[in-house]
DNA sequence: AAAAGACTCAACCGCGGAGAC
DNA sequence: CGTCTCCGCGGTTGAGTCTTT
């Protein structure tokens, strides 16, 4: 293969057949519809040739999967599909594709843009790296409840179902092991607040979070959950570097973590900085 | 109103796996 | 086996659009 000066087209020497670049036209995606319709998808590089497109079968697969498929969905992504990515995501890393199936009519160019853009985005404004630990803790002690809090707002105008996952197709597909139990997130969020499980007891009392096994104490934590029963992996934690601790938002973590986390005088922890930035960043998603 | 910067997302690229020969 | 072709995936790019200054 051999570009030529114009960007826009790729010149084939042992074909001498030009081929396309860049943007489709309306033509060209006249003549992939219609072809499509009459011989079905598949087999792209004949198709291309066959349809009369001067394209390679890879751009034709591209363009029908991710723009031209009649059950594609159009529009920003919906709280449910966001937490669903979310989760899975956590539990699969950037397998966009597999992601993808799980949520019907996205496609995975689209997700993988919308984590690239958003997610990526607020752990950069966050000063964490993405897909460290620290973001992992993130996203489940601030994100996802806050994404849970957005579905539940929208659904208790419309619906008494406080997740609606029947009703969502976007979750028709969610693996077992993934499917919330049914109304749990109708309980205050305070009833799901982290617990920890100390490995170093002598430091237990500067941490953030009540240890829940006495349960027995009230200091509520204003948004976490737990995520365990989600089927989170705890895979990649760095074990060395702190005495580490076990959360019910379902991720291990290190000391270093809380330094996010501020105490009120009443012994009433609240969030401090990674939560209200996560907080305020997730409403404008 | 205009320029600059930030953001979005369609499209391309390279790579690896699968299957045919 | 080795080679070739096709397909699908994940990473990346860049033109167009939007927002901010």
């Amino acid at each position: 293969m051999s570009a030529t000066a114009n960007p826009e087209l790729l010149v084939s020497n042992e074909e001498e057949t030009e081929l396309r670049r860049g943007p489709w036209t309306l033509e060209e995606d006249s003549l992939l519809i219609h072809y499509i319709a009459r011989h079905g998808e598949g087999r792209w590089n004949m198709l291309a040739k066959s349809a009369g497109l001067k394209r390679t079968g890879k751009s034709c697969r591209l363009r029908w999967l991710n723009y031209l498929k009649p059950d594609i969905k159009r529009g920003n992504l919906t709280p449910q599909e966001q937490l669903l990515i979310l989760e899975l995501h956590s539990k699969w890393g950037n397998r966009w594709s597999k992601i993808a199936q799980h949520l019907p009519g996205r496609t995975d160019n689209e997700i993988k843009n919308y984590w690239r853009t958003r997610v990526q985005k607020q752990a950069r404004q966050l000063n964490i790296e993405s897909g460290s630990d620290r973001f992992i803790d993130a996203v489940r002690c601030f994100w996802m409840p806050r994404l849970h809090q957005k579905i539940e707002q929208n659904s208790s105008s419309s619906s008494s179902n406080i997740l609606n996952y029947e009703n969502s197709g976007a979750n028709n597909n969610v693996p077992s092991s993934l499917s919330p139990p049914q109304g749990e997130f109708t309980d205050t969020i305070a009833e799901n607040h982290c617990s920890l499980q100390f490995q170093d007891q002598t430091r237990s009392d500067q941490l953030p979070f009540e240890n829940d096994n006495n349960n027995n104490n009230n200091n509520n934590v204003n948004v976490c959950y737990n995520p365990i029963i989600y089927g989170y992996g705890m895979e990649g934690v760095n074990l060395e570097e702190f005495p580490m601790v076990e959360t019910s938002c379902g991720g291990i973590s290190n000391y270093s973590q809380f330094d996010y986390y501020s105490q009120s005088s009443e012994n009433d922890w609240v969030l401090n900085n990674m939560g209200d930035a996560l907080w305020n960043n997730m409403d404008q998603m």
